[in-house]
DNA sequence: TAGATTGTTAATCGATTAACAATC
DNA sequence: TAGATTGTTAATCGATTAACAATC
C-alpha cells in the first residue's frame, strides 16, 4: 500500500489540527457523519477558509455541498499528526508534574506510551507510578535501545534539565518534550518542543492586566 | 507615581518574554549586570533585532555599546507581564494534573497564588492539597467574591469542563486558564487562554514523523 | 576616536483572509 | 435546477528580518 509522503505544515496549522480533532470526536459521538468547514469554523470561532487550508495539508478531499466525512477527516488528521501509530516514550523527573503526566489518560489517544520513568531519588527507583516502572538515570541508554524509545519528556527541576536532556540525547532519543522553564541546547537532528506553562500564563496575565488598565 | 499605561503586544512577543526572563534570572544569579540583545539572541537561537523589538514593548531603554541593565530588564518584563503583582486564583478539578498544578513551585514567581481548589469528589472536599483547601463546587461564587479571585484554572475532565467554566464565569472570574482538550465558550470580556498539551504534542509528533519519513 | 550597540525605518516573508470558478 | 460547499488563486495583513543613522 502506497503511503502518502507526509510533508511539513506550518506550526499554526499543526496547533489547530488537534482542536478540529477534538470537535470531530464530539461530532462522531453525537452520530454526525458529515461536517463542513463553515460549521467547524463557527464552532471554534475560526475562519472557514483557514479550516479548509489546514485540512488540505492532510490530503483529504471534501465534497461540494456536503463537506467532509467526519470519520475520514478524523483518520486523516490522526495519520498526519502520527497519532495513529505508537510513540514510545520515557519521562525524566517523577515529581508532581511527572506523576501527573504518567497518569494522564489522554496520551494513549495521541499515540504516546510511557514505558519508563527515571528519577535520581533512591526511594522512587524500583517502584511503579501509575503502573510505569521507575529506573535510575544510568539505566537510560540501555532501555532506550532495548525498548526502541524515541521520545523523552523532561519534568525535572530547571537546574537538572540540561543534564537530563544531554543524557537523553546520548541515549539515542530523537524528540524531546521539555516542561522545564529553561532553554535547552540540543544538537541538530534532535527535535525539541517546549511546552512551558509560563508562556501560556504570560499571555493570560498580560491580557488581564491590559483589561484592568482599560477600566481604570 | 505615574504608572505607564500598559499596551497590548503581539502574542508571539508575549510568548518570548518569559524565555528572556528565565535567561536573565540565570545571568543575575551569575552576577552579570549588563546584557546585549546580541547575547540574548545567540543564547536563545533567536534574532537580535527581534529581541530588541520585543524589549521595546516593555518601555525599557538600553544603552549603546553596553546594552541593557539586567536588573532593569527583569523588572520591566515582570511588570509588563503583570508578574510583579499578586494574581489570586482558584482551581477546578483536583485530580492528577490539578494536584501537580497546586504544588508547582514556580507559579509564585509568576504572581499566581492559589487560594482554593474545587472538586465534586466528596472525599476530597474539606481536605487540603499542598496546603490549599478543597471546597465543593457550589461554594465558588461566594469565595470568588470574598477573596477577590480573578483567575480560574480548569483541570477537570473534558466532559465537565464547560460546566466548570460556566460556574467560574457566573462567579465573577475574569480570566480562565483551560487545560481540558476541548473548546470552551465564554462570553465577551472574559479572557480565555488554552494551554493544551495536545497542541504541543501535535507539533512534536508530526515533526518526528516527517523526520522519519525523510530517512526512509 | 573606533567600535559595538541601540532604536527605528524599510524590505521581506509567511500566514490569514477575500474572492470566485468548479462541483455536485 | 438552485444553492451550498470545496479548492485555489489573489489580496491583505502582520510579524520577522535587514539596513543603517544615532549614540556613547
Amino acid at each position: 500500500m502506497a503511503r502518502t509522503r507526509i510533508v511539513s505544515a506550518p506550526e499554526p496549522t499543526l496547533r489547530r489540527l488537534p482542536r478540529y480533532l477534538h470537535l470531530l470526536y464530539t461530532l462522531r459521538t453525537g452520530g454526525i457523519a458529515e461536517v463542513s468547514s463553515t460549521f467547524i469554523a463557527s464552532e471554534l470561532h475560526s475562519d472557514a477558509t483557514q479550516v479548509r487550508k489546514d485540512i488540505e495539508f492532510t490530503n483529504i478531499v471534501g465534497h461540494p455541498k456536503t463537506g467532509y466525512i467526519v470519520e475520514e477527516l478524523i483518520e486523516a488528521i490522526e495519520v498526519f499528526l502520527s497519532w495513529d501509530s505508537k510513540n514510545y516514550a520515557l519521562l525524566a523527573g517523577a515529581g508532581n508534574l511527572g506523576t501527573a503526566m504518567l497518569g494522564y489518560p489522554n496520551f494513549k489517544k495521541y499515540g504516546l506510551i510511557f514505558l519508563a520513568a527515571f528519577d535520581s531519588d533512591e526511594k522512587k527507583i524500583g517502584t511503579k507510578i501509575h503502573d510505569i516502572p521507575v529506573f535510575k538515570m544510568s539505566d537510560m541508554p540501555q532501555l532506550v535501545k532495548e525498548w526502541h524509545i524515541q521520545t523523552g519528556v523532561i519534568t525535572v527541576p530547571s537546574q537538572n534539565a540540561q543534564q537530563a536532556c544531554d543524557l537523553m540525547v546520548s541515549s539515542g532519543i530523537r524528540g524531546i518534550w521539555n516542561f522545564a522553564p529553561i532553554h535547552l541546547k540540543v544538537p541538530a537532528g534532535v527535535i525539541l518542543e517546549n511546552s512551558q506553562v509560563s508562556q501560556s500564563l504570560a499571555v493570560l496575565s498580560h491580557k488581564l492586566a491590559v483589561q484592568r488598565g482599560n477600566r481604570l
